[in-house]
DNA sequence: CGTCATACTTCCAAAATGAAAGTACTGCCG
DNA sequence: CGGCAGTACTTTCATTTTGGAAGTATGACG
């Protein structure tokens, strides 16, 4: 297996990276990631336990029924990637809009 | 939407990613794709034309039944996400040695 | 005891994915 | 000409993943 498909395998199913990315703004609790990032909870809840396995983020309890989540040095680390990943998005508009790359058919 | 979410729109999809990765050697035509990637035939039509209409790739007519994919400016963007996502699980492996081993350090 | 707030779990439908078989086109052999 | 082989798909159907909505668990507060 490629290590872009490790990658995939931990951080590859829908929601996992735009989870990470709310995490590198610091640590949030769990109705606020739902909130701001528009998901179900039981997929919330699937992916961060998913993610807590795999070592991208940890539970940090802070008062009786209220925990937040955190990004390990691992999670952290995806920072680069999020990033080009944003940067592609960003500059495929632009581009848009100053190249035309339609391919030309032979014949 | 974000701009990490504009992008998993395009290339979030499985085996995506991937297929662009392959794509980054050169020109590959579908059965070569489809024997290297180990991925069925019916998720390789489909992510294949996903990613034509995105503007990732576009079809080489090679011969009379052959044809070859590539990938466009917009798809060898791609490369460094993929590569920052590579060297990510790349670095998740190298922990994983060096816990257990005489650490020493870098460079 | 009941109510509120938070963090989930459960249930079920819809969508995506995957394996296997089938289709369409065309060059080649006889 | 007809059948066989190679390439690029499509179709069918089962399994897995995702998503929406409602339900459960826990503990502070009164």
């Amino acid at each position: 297996m490629s290590d872009l498909a490790a990658a995939l395998d931990v951080v590859g199913s829908r929601w996992a990276l735009l989870i990470v990315e709310r995490l590198l703004d610091g640590p949030q609790r769990y109705s606020d990631l739902q909130r701001d990032l528009g998901m179900g909870t039981n997929m919330l809840a699937t992916r961060l336990r998913e993610l807590e396995a795999a070592g991208v983020l940890r539970r940090l309890p802070l008062r009786h029924n209220t925990r937040a989540y955190a990004l390990t040095d691992r999670g952290r680390a995806l920072r680069d990637a999020i990033e080009a990943l944003g940067r592609w998005a960003a500059e495929q508009n632009v581009a848009a809009h100053t190249r035309d790359e339609t391919p030309r058919e032979p014949g």
